[in-house]
DNA sequence: GTCTATAAAATGATAGAC
DNA sequence: GTCTATCATTTTATAGAC
């Protein structure tokens, strides 16, 4: 059993970061938000340091992702064209639940190298490999295409982008809902090789 | 004429700014990069404080990205998808060229928020509006889709996946090289709608 | 325009009472 | 396990000599 408050400071810190990066979040201020005393430092009976609880906040989140994982509903394929439009939109809402660790991945890749790695293997090669197993199976031809993993790249690619410049703007890009971005991405992907 | 060393201390902001975030660089750290002697504020002869120096930084940054504009090569088009191609691996470069910003933005995004939407405004709606008339061109039939705009997005989406991707992990996704991703993706942007 | 020196505040971290 | 109190250091920022 994990103390309560070891808890809230895994969120208060995890909050913080995001918004103000490692550097710009204060032991103070995870105190403050955990409801501890600021600047009392009851957060050293719980972390050895500030560096300790980023890496406490990381692997948390590692292990939320790997939970997630596994939630996929896999609904009957009728229309291959369609099962893929749906795959996409479930890999959307998948990014927006690990949108913590793409946060912390954001603003912190080069001061971790060895978590950054981790999170690296976990989201994306992961990813990589889950969509091209899902690809084969909505289109029973597989990708139609003389570079496959060329083509996943892309998929892949655009999955993200489209989600990270949704968080950085606060709006998709041209203003095109998940729904009708993932259709035009579906369409391509089924449409026969030039 | 602008003193040279207001340059260098825009250098040194810039690049702590991106290797730690704002809340992680220090005005000591600045001076040290710049040539001037740590902790001597002399920094305060040429910006007010530290957020100055984070604007101003942005400012020029936002108008080189504005001058990377124009630069770009316009060979002839012969086969569509072959110019497609090219066009993808020149927004590439000129990602490669914008990545401070791209770098500023994931990383300060939400603290100032009026920043964000100008260079919003300058790097992806701007981008949009010119690959639309880009592949207007280059595909004579224009974007042969029922949802234009949402395969704009999948464009736009797609190339700015690849170029984070790449930035936080040293290495595209699933290896796969800059030239065999833009052919990939000018593969599916040419083929007929499914 | 840069330096030395320094003030004032914020911050990371520890000691000891309860 | 949290608090008050405190320390050492870092950091922002200013004053004044050169």
């Amino acid at each position: 059993m994990v103390s309560p408050t070891r808890a809230r400071i895994l969120d208060a810190a995890l909050e913080l970061i995001q918004r103000h990066g490692f550097g710009g979040t204060t032991v103070t201020g995870i105190e403050e938000l955990a409801g501890l005393s600021p600047g009392s430092g009851s957060f050293y009976r719980h972390f050895r340091s500030k560096e300790e609880v980023f890496r406490a906040v990381l692997e948390r989140e590692l292990e939320r992702a790997q939970g997630y994982r596994d939630e996929f509903e896999r609904g009957p394929v009728a229309d291959p064209q369609e099962a893929l439009t749906r795959r996409f939109l479930q890999q959307l809402d998948y990014m927006a639940r690990v949108r913590p660790l793409i946060n912390l991945l954001a603003r912190e890749h080069g001061r971790f190298p060895d978590l950054t790695d981790r999170i690296g293997a976990a989201l994306v090669d992961q990813g990589i490999i889950e969509e091209a197993a899902h690809l084969m199976r909505d289109l029973p031809s597989g990708p139609a295409h003389d570079d496959p993993r060329a083509l996943l790249t892309v998929v892949v690619s655009a999955l993200t982008g489209y989600h990270l410049l949704q968080g950085y703007f606060g709006r998709s890009p041209s203003d095109v809902a998940p729904d009708r971005f993932a259709a035009a991405l579906a369409a391509v992907m089924a449409a026969p090789p030039a």
